[in-house]
DNA sequence: CATTATTGGTTATTTGATATAACTATTTTC
DNA sequence: GAAAATAGTTATATCAAATAACCAATAATG
């Protein structure tokens, strides 16, 4: 039924698409399960690492624009999941920090991601697994966040 | 003035979804320049390398909903470079092919594609290029489009 | 130190890609 | 030959991401 890609079944650019969308498929329906986009995941576990960081940071650390990030930490907020309390040094500012809850469902999350993560490396083998993720890497790398 | 990634930086992914938009990015900016956008890039990549299939046909192998694709393959027939006949086997169908202009157009656009993948193998070296490419088509083949 | 430029956060709005529902004409199945 | 499936289409909804404009506070500058 399917035909053939021709040139496009070597080129990393369409592979790499390709390969996202399954792999997000997968994980991203176990977060839905928990009303969790891939997003919000990255925000919460970013959050977690740097308790105390503000908005842009946060935003400009995922290559997510500040502007959407506002929609997004409201509904974590509204959630109960993340605190954003006014910032000591700068009065503009926002430090964004977990609640108890938070860190606890970010727990789950977690342990739910690393299932997924175990089967697709379970899918590749160990082996290929490891060789995909260092050139990854470095590609991601790549990513200049405004 | 970016943050630590935390568990987020060896979670193939997020690693994946990075490394798409970084190479997209680059591949992207080229096709823009001629008006066209990855998906028509491909489009045009699979109509080429199977002349006269239809349009259900080439959307399902790129994972494009077929009502999506109504509007992409116009704006092709439109700029000239797709021709959109009657299937002389079922009334209900179209034959797609290209166009002259459209084969021409497409080597140009495959030259330039090919130029950001060798700056994508340049940046990673052949070996790690390499190694990228079996698991990212393994991973590509779990698509299952509608 | 007074003015200017920059930064952190926000709102409102637009654009673009993708998904859903429904319909017609034809072909296939039973 | 009736019912079900398929090819193509229209119209519409949804959702992520980009753009423009703004305020308050801080940093830079002359």
């Amino acid at each position: 039924m399917a035909l053939d890609l021709g040139p496009l079944d070597g080129h990393v650019g369409y592979l790499l698409r390709r390969a996202q969308l399954a792999v997000f498929a997968d994980i991203g329906a176990g977060l839905a399960a928990h009303a969790m986009s891939p997003a919000d995941y990255a925000v919460l576990t970013v959050i977690d690492s740097n308790p105390g960081a503000g908005p842009s940071q946060v935003a400009e650390t995922l290559g997510i624009q500040k502007t959407n990030f506002v929609p997004l930490i409201r509904r974590m907020e509204a959630r109960g999941l993340v605190l954003r309390t006014p910032s000591a040094r700068d009065r503009r500012s926002v430090d964004l920090t977990l609640t108890e809850d938070g860190k606890t469902f970010l727990a789950t999350l977690h342990a739910m991601a690393q299932a997924h993560v175990d089967r697709v490396r379970d899918h590749l083998g160990p082996a290929e697994y490891e060789a995909l993720l260092a050139p990854l890497q470095r590609l991601a790398r790549l990513t200049r966040p405004a």
